[in-house]
DNA sequence: TCGACAAGTTAGGTTATACTAATTTTAAGT
DNA sequence: ACTTAAAATTAGTATAACCTAACTTGTCGA
């Protein structure tokens, strides 16, 4: 049943998995053996090894050769981990001096050790946040996710204004260089112009126009109801 | 060199080995085979193992059914975890609402994910405290640590006011029972009378008069100048 | 001084998770 | 349909840390 399956241990490497299965699979397809092992930074073999053992145990459905895709009892895992990682994020900046760029490793090795109590204490003592520090959404204690409505800079249409909410990379070089152009989650820009072949974009930022390449637009999230 | 044995990765296990041996290595003396695996709870067979492992990695010395010391680098492995704990201890009580019962078995497990700016982080925001929840002196990031100058309220003569400095369990119940008695780190109390054969000893506490058992005041390590 | 018990170690086995190398399956282009 | 490259799996190995069972060492009392 699944109290069995629930009751198992989670080592580190099961929820790593989990996580990993569930940020690869975009509107729950299956994930490939490859980009999890690429994403764990882990042989493909290895991989191939883990997704029979989690099989077995309930965590995943793992079609040989075709890929796998969470269980619920697996998706459930893998949200509290990532609510976990996203709200110590939080915590950390909110009370700990830390800025986005240096968060994302202490968070990563933090969410396999705290209790459950702790991160509801945090979360509890940040005012229960819905986004972390990067405009990722906070998922519910109960396991609920707001889904992303939020289209690329990229993808902007020319003229259009709109507010940057997410920022998709966790590299502290990007971060720093994001934060330091603060085109952090909040602020608000207008598209003037926009190369092709993935060329430079201009915006209009806070009254002064600014040019940004393709790559990064790439990695800013945006809502167009400011 | 030490700069090897240093680099080498300290898995969960080592560091809690290690502090065990601290632990039960009062003065430096060396801890038995049998000590560690009751305090550890391991099978005393795996304990041997271990220890020559680690007596390999040169963090102990290992004298075949003599027992074990820590080597120089294996006590400030021990004390930074200890750092660790105590400091984690403190700020979840501090900071997070957490009791001085309940703190131990979380402290227990972020000791060993907890990055060593993070804990300094925790330091800084705590105004460096020296001693933990419990009295326990918190080791300096040198490896300094404070050594106990405490008696046990076993020991304090008939008559003698002491303040109760240090509560020697992570038990629980005794915990919680000690925090409803009162009987808590900066308590000042006179030992008025003591029965014979571990009997109970009556105590003046803040002008009122108390009996407790020859168990509890093992617990309660005290100072005699108040 | 010796034997018996406690303490400690070695032997041999298990589990989780990783690796490399070899093999199989799938998919894509002709 | 066939060939081939990429993707995935299996086979076989390693390591850390645990276990039980069997053996060895040390100590203490007679």
């Amino acid at each position: 049943m699944t109290a069995d399956i629930l009751s198992e241990p989670l080592t580190r490497s099961t929820e790593d998995y989990l996580k990993a299965i569930y940020r690869l699979s975009p509107a729950g397809a299956p994930a490939s053996t490859t980009d999890i092992a690429q994403w764990l930074e882990l042989a493909p073999a290895s991989v191939s090894g883990m997704l029979k053992r989690l099989a077995e145990q309930g965590w995943v459905e793992h079609v040989p050769y075709r890929g796998v895709q969470l269980s619920p009892e697996g998706r459930r895992v893998a949200l509290r981990v990532l609510r976990r990682h996203r709200l110590i994020e939080a915590y950390l900046v909110a009370f700990l001096g830390y800025t986005w760029d240096t968060v994302h490793v202490e968070a990563e090795r933090l969410e396999h050790a705290v209790s459950d109590p702790l991160v509801e204490r945090m979360a509890h003592a940040l005012g229960n946040p819905r986004f972390d520090p990067h405009g990722d959404p906070i998922p519910d204690v109960d396991g609920t996710i707001a889904e992303f409505i939020h289209i690329p800079l990229t993808d902007v249409g020319l003229g259009e204004t709109v507010t940057i909410r997410r920022v998709d990379t966790r590299d502290d070089a990007w971060l720093r260089y994001i934060a330091d152009a603060a085109l952090v989650p909040g602020t608000r820009v207008t598209v003037v112009d926009r190369q092709p072949f993935r060329g430079p974009l201009r915006l209009r930022v806070d009254g002064a126009e600014r040019v940004i390449g393709h790559e990064l637009a790439g990695i800013l999230w945006c809502d167009r109801d400011g």
